[in-house]
RNA sequence: GGGCGAUUAGCUCAGUUGGUUCAGAGCACCUGCCUUACAAGCAGGGGGUCGUAGGUUCGACUCCUACAUCGCCCACCA
């Protein structure tokens, strides 16, 4: 027998686990002849550190690959980090600003130094903090998406598609961040409702003293002007036909053009047109031939074309031009007003439409298979409510702007030559050949040709992920691609499904030839108990390496998954920690329960104890096929909420203490052996969520070979569970809470006497049981009865009358009263039944099974209001 | 503005092709217990006319319609 202490230490425990699982080579995945099971991880920013959106994410993870490998098949956790260009740019710059340089000063060259010596410093802290949680990932396969294999897949990617004629250069209206400098994505662009002004300006008209008045929340865009629209069936300006119009500060005469685009009913039903500063501006304008007048630099200021306010900030020019206005008389009112206004994802900046030069990926054709996939289920979404977002999206796909104006990604392989033109290569030398080639010049030298300033948007690497882990890209159909690829299931938020999972379905189909994975588990979002977003400013993100030391990496692990159905936001609360740290705590007591009994070879196994094995084991098989049923519908919640009751209430409540030896007694062997079996299977099942405890007990149940962990064993399969054995102990465990409950009722104590009698019809209670009722009741005699017993308390469970005799007068006024309410309840409960037995259009629509179901209930509830009334007449 | 989803106990959620008096679970709550595995515990207990109003059906938490409230996604209304 062990020393146990009576509370369960983790700190030292998954320290000295998660060792031995890394010397021992555990969490190594090659390729062998089992089934494969993989699951590759959203990588984490490089330089990030973990959240509680990362410990939910990966705690899943874990459970499903931990599970996977149990089940004997060939688990396989690939894991890695993002080089998150715009998010790792800005921490870089930012550091740098921290020194007194720029980027600029520096260049390009001496930017990327720094930036890779910040990725070296603080890359892989993020994985170290989820070898904290337990996550049993082939750390050999760790991936970066900018090392090598990874780069040169980008670039291979991009060629190709290049070549196929999926990627154009053009000029187009883009979201551009003014602070990051750089375009982004429509995906990058949260839009968030604001509190602003709507200016009404007078625009006079040419040579008049008549005027039309504009609407517009951008004042400062006025300086770029270059007409007014109404809609050509507006009444009020008729008139204005052929005319023009003087641009307030300016004073550059602009035309009045009319388009049904614009609303008559909004403002003035006069729109000004900005086509540099609005995409529908600028559509506008190129329909109706205007001229575009940027007024802006990249950094959000005004430049020469605005010839006010120049060098300003676009905020302080609004200021500007608004006291402007004024000074002119040309403000007729200022309104408050409330729009939408789109903020950069990373720099929170309101974005500003910009005309730029970009490159794009053209998407329609390619998203094709990557539709048709999920909408056949061939790819599967948990929970499948995503599958209508999913579809809403990949139907309107639009061009994918892939290049951002950053220096830390991957650089577009594209080259220009001196004429302007330009090539695609994989590398220089390439595209040197390339360009001889076209010019049919072939003294070009490398100094003739420029490579393109631009790098590509950090998803355009991030989408080939499931490939690139693989080397799928630069090597297809090698061997460990034919293993792992497809891989099984992806789990993620569902905030990134458009920027991350529709792309990574779309390659997989494009590059791979098939779907990058089965399943798609997308996790919510963690939100504090007030249903807010956790987030730094708030201070409502509490830390998760504190949590786990404070709660251990199972408590954490059960605290986040007990309240985690797919796709409903998470609303955490530490209180669900304690509830798991307190779960460690009970699998840890029951074990040093098990360990301090003594066993007597020559003692017979009791027949209580016969009965609770007998029981608990049929119990045991239910349980672990409705599990298995849970994981295969991803509700893992469910999953662990079964194995939690299983353990406390069937485990460690009922079968234990049903077998309990009495107080510093031995105990037979048989049963014994049978309860550690038991808990051999239990912490097996618990090992997915409770990797640590588990380990550390499976390992002190029983002397273990150096090397050997429960993360290898197997977990048995369930088999068919026998249903009776179970339904029989039902009654059991129901008729003892009852009379725990008269005995608390009416202060009878454990000690004082009670004898039972049981009156069973229809062979509701199986008398074989009475040994496992009498010691739990500690009742001095258990017997079967025709007859009526005087002065007992009764009660029933289904058909079973049972009485319960003491040395206490039983009040039988107070019974009287209990057999008449449930004499009532009875009689009700049949008179519903026998309203459907009745009913002919029930008989006859039914399916029999449902009928027959009536007719037992019926017979049940006749015989328990015989047995009512039987009693009810031996009380008089 | 368009689309999708939700509304069940104080809280967070289950409720599986309409059929056990089926209204459930966990937590929280109430009562009694430091009973020699565990007070991070044990035993017992209370709690909801399933958002509202109609409809279909022998039968509705479950299907249909409308309304209310909330959430998410998409969209160039200045």
């Amino acid at each position: 027998m062990l020393d146990i202490p009576s509370k369960y230490d983790p700190s030292r425990v998954e320290e000295k686990w998660y060792q031995y699982w890394m010397k021992h080579n555990l969490f190594r995945s090659v390729p062998d002849d089992r089934e494969p099971y993989c699951i590759v991880i959203p990588p984490p920013n490089v330089t990030g550190v973990l959240h509680m959106g990362h410990m939910l994410n990966n705690t899943i993870q874990d459970v499903l690959i931990r599970r996977a490998r149990m089940k004997g098949k060939n688990a396989c956790w690939v894991p890695g980090t993002d080089h998150a260009s715009i998010a790792t740019e800005a921490k870089v710059v930012q550091k740098l600003a921290s020194e007194g340089f720029n980027k600029s000063e520096i260049g390009r060259e001496k930017f990327l130094e720094h930036a890779w010596e910040w990725t070296h410093k603080h890359g892989g802290i993020i994985l170290e903090q989820l070898k904290k949680l337990g996550a049993s990932c082939d750390w050999e396969r760790t991936c970066f998406t900018m090392d090598t294999p990874r780069y040169e897949s980008v670039i291979k990617v991009f060629v190709d598609l290049y070549n196929r004629g999926y990627i154009y250069r053009g000029v187009r209206m883009v979201n551009w961040d003014p602070k990051a400098k750089t375009a982004l994505s429509d995906e990058e662009v949260i839009y968030t409702e604001v509190n602003s002004k709507l200016y009404h300006v007078k625009y006079f008209i040419e040579n008049s003293n008549d005027y039309i008045v504009v609407a517009t929340t951008r004042p400062e865009t006025i300086l770029g002007d270059t007409a007014v629209c109404v809609h050509p069936d507006d009444e009020r300006y008729q008139h204005l036909k052929g005319k023009r119009v003087v641009v307030p500060m300016v004073n550059r005469l602009v035309p009045v053009i009319f388009d049904e685009y614009v609303d008559p009913t909004f403002g003035t039903g006069a729109l000004k047109i900005t086509p540099a500063h609005d995409l529908a501006d600028y559509e506008l304008g190129i329909k109706h031939n205007l001229p575009v007048i940027d007024i802006l630099n990249d950094d959000g200021t005004l430049n020469e074309n605005a010839v006010f306010f120049v060098g300003e900030d676009r905020f302080v020019a609004r200021d500007l031009s608004h006291k402007k206005l004024e000074e002119l008389g040309l403000l007729v009112k200022v309104e408050d007003y409330t729009n939408k206004v789109g903020l950069s994802e990373r720099t929170h900046v309101p974005i500003e439409p910009r005309l730029s030069m970009q490159w794009f990926l053209r998407m329609k054709e390619l998203a094709q298979p990557a539709l048709d996939n999920v909408l056949n289920g061939n790819i599967k979404l948990y929970p499948s409510k995503f599958v209508n977002t999913y579809r809403h999206w990949m139907e309107n796909v639009k061009d994918w702007c892939i290049s951002r104006q950053l220096w830390w990604g991957h650089r577009i392989p594209a080259y220009y030559l001196p004429d302007g033109s330009y090539v695609v290569a994989e590398n220089e030398q390439q595209a040197l050949e390339l360009a001889r080639q076209k010019t049919g010049n072939q003294q070009l030298t490398l100094a003739d040709i420029r490579q393109d300033e631009d790098v590509l948007d950090t998803w355009f690497s991030s989408w080939l992920w499931p490939i690139s882990v693989f080397d799928g890209i630069r090597q297809p159909g090698n061997p460990e691609m034919k293993y792992y690829y497809p891989t099984n299931d992806l789990v993620t938020a569902p905030d990134i499904l458009f920027f991350w999972v529709a792309r990574m379905i779309i390659a997989g189909y494009a590059f791979a030839g098939d779907k990058p994975f089965s399943n798609v588990y997308l996790t919510g979002l963690i939100r504090d108990k007030q249903r807010r977003k956790m987030s730094k400013s708030l201070g409502n993100s509490p830390e998760p390496l504190d949590l786990i030391a404070k709660y251990s990496a199972d408590g954490v692990r059960v605290g986040l998954l007990l309240c985690s159905p797919a796709g409903n936001d998470i609303l955490f609360d530490e209180s669900l920690t304690e509830q798991g740290r307190n779960f460690g705590n009970k699998i840890w007591n029951a074990f040093r329960l098990v360990n301090s009994w003594s066993i007597d070879d020559n003692l017979e196994q009791p027949a209580y104890a016969k009965l609770a094995v007998e029981w608990f084991d049929e119990l045991l098989n239910k349980t672990m096929a409705e599990v298995d049923e849970h994981f295969d519908n991803f509700r893992i919640s469910d999953a662990l909420m079964t194995l939690y009751k299983l353990f406390w209430d069937e485990f460690s409540s009922w079968y234990l203490e049903i077998i309990k030896p009495s107080y510093q007694q031995p105990i037979d062997r048989q049963t014994y052996e049978k309860t550690l079996s038991f808990f051999d299977i239990l912490l097996k099942l618990l090992h997915p969520f409770m990797p640590f405890i588990t380990e550390e007990l499976w390992q002190l149940m029983t002397p273990r070979k150096e090397g050997e962990s429960i993360m290898t064993q197997l977990q048995p399969r369930p088999r068919a569970a026998n249903t009776q054995v179970i339904a029989d102990f039902e009654i059991i465990k129901e008729a003892i809470t009852q009379v725990r409950a008269i005995r608390k009722e009416k202060n009878i104590g454990t000690k004082d006497p009670v004898r039972i009698y049981v009156k069973s019809v229809n062979n509701t209670y199986n008398p074989a049981l009475g040994v496992v009722l009498a010691k739990m009741t500690q009742a001095e005699k258990i017997e079967l009865t025709q007859t009526k017993v005087p002065n007992a308390f009764a009660f029933m469970v289904r058909a079973a009358e049972f009485f319960v005799e003491t040395q206490q007068k039983v009040d039988v006024e107070e019974e009287r009263k209990k057999i008449l309410e449930e004499l009532a309840y009875t009689r009700g409960f049949l008179e519903s039944v026998m309203k459907k037995l009745n009913n002919d259009r029930f008989v006859a629509n039914a399916p029999t099974q449902v009928v027959e179901l009536e007719r037992k209930k019926r017979q049940d509830a006749e015989a328990k209001i015989a047995a009512l009334e039987a009693r009810l007449h031996e009380l008089q």
